[in-house]
DNA sequence: CGGAAGATCCACT
DNA sequence: GTGGATCTTCCGA
């Protein structure tokens, strides 16, 4: 069975550490299929990851999960690892993230930016904008990369190790040479502690990465 | 039951 | 760089 770039990562990728996880991410393909209908984009695109963000659970101020908090809105986050929290934020935007399970319960990692590799028409129409597009503006952010790539909170709870829902992460092609950077994570100033903690993964100099900039 | 805040984005100065 | 949009969720009273 040859490598083919288009095959779900397994479980066991998702079964570490949040922060591994985060930085593993990076360079792997974010593929989301949808059925062609009537006034809407459907058919493949995809996404390479080039920015994620790690939510360590409990000790972590920063996460949905600090101190075991467990609600309807964050209940995917204590399904197994590999399955999609999606939660709605600011009153309009979506953000997606992957579940880990580790160090603690109810760690994930948050999709902060993408490169578009296929399907760059059908995220632009979503996006409301034209092609080409530029640097960044089809899912240079966290809200962003949910719109381009349809994602909303009828994805929550989805298992993105099968292609059977339409939104999966794949193997793609990583570069296991390439640059990593680490910094902060954003928009976390109320977090205390875990403000200062170095859990945002980004490749430097991508255009792509949101900003500020790694 | 009310209020405040939020893992964001965009337009405007 | 700053502020407004927009609304769900959560916590304290």
């Amino acid at each position: 069975m040859s490598f083919d770039a288009l095959t779900p990562l397994p479980v066991s990728f998702f079964d570490q550490d949040a922060a591994t996880v985060a930085a593993q991410l990076l360079g792997r393909w974010l593929v989301r299929e949808l059925p062609e209908e009537r006034e809407s984009p459907g058919g493949r695109s995809i996404l390479e990851i080039v920015e994620t963000e790690a939510y360590l659970g409990g000790p972590d101020r920063a996460s949905h999960a600090w101190g075991g908090r467990r609600t309807p809105r964050n209940e995917s986050l204590y399904l197994p690892p590999g399955h999609a929290y999606v939660y709605f934020i600011y009153g309009m935007h979506f953000c997606l993230n992957v579940v880990t399970g580790r160090p603690h319960p109810g760690a994930a990692v948050l999709f902060r930016a993408g490169e578009p590799l296929e399907g760059e028409e059908a995220m632009a129409a979503r996006r409301g904008l034209g092609t080409p597009a530029g640097p960044g503006d089809l899912a240079g952010g966290p809200g962003k990369l949910c719109q381009a790539l349809a994602v909303d909170r009828s994805q929550d709870g989805l298992a993105l190790t099968r292609t059977e829902g339409g939104l999966w992460l794949a193997e793609g092609r990583p570069d296991h040479a390439a640059p990593l950077a680490t910094g902060p994570r954003i928009g976390v100033a109320y977090a205390g502690e875990a403000a200062a903690w170095p859990l945002r993964f980004a490749r430097p100099g991508n255009r792509h990465v949101s900003r500020p900039r790694l």
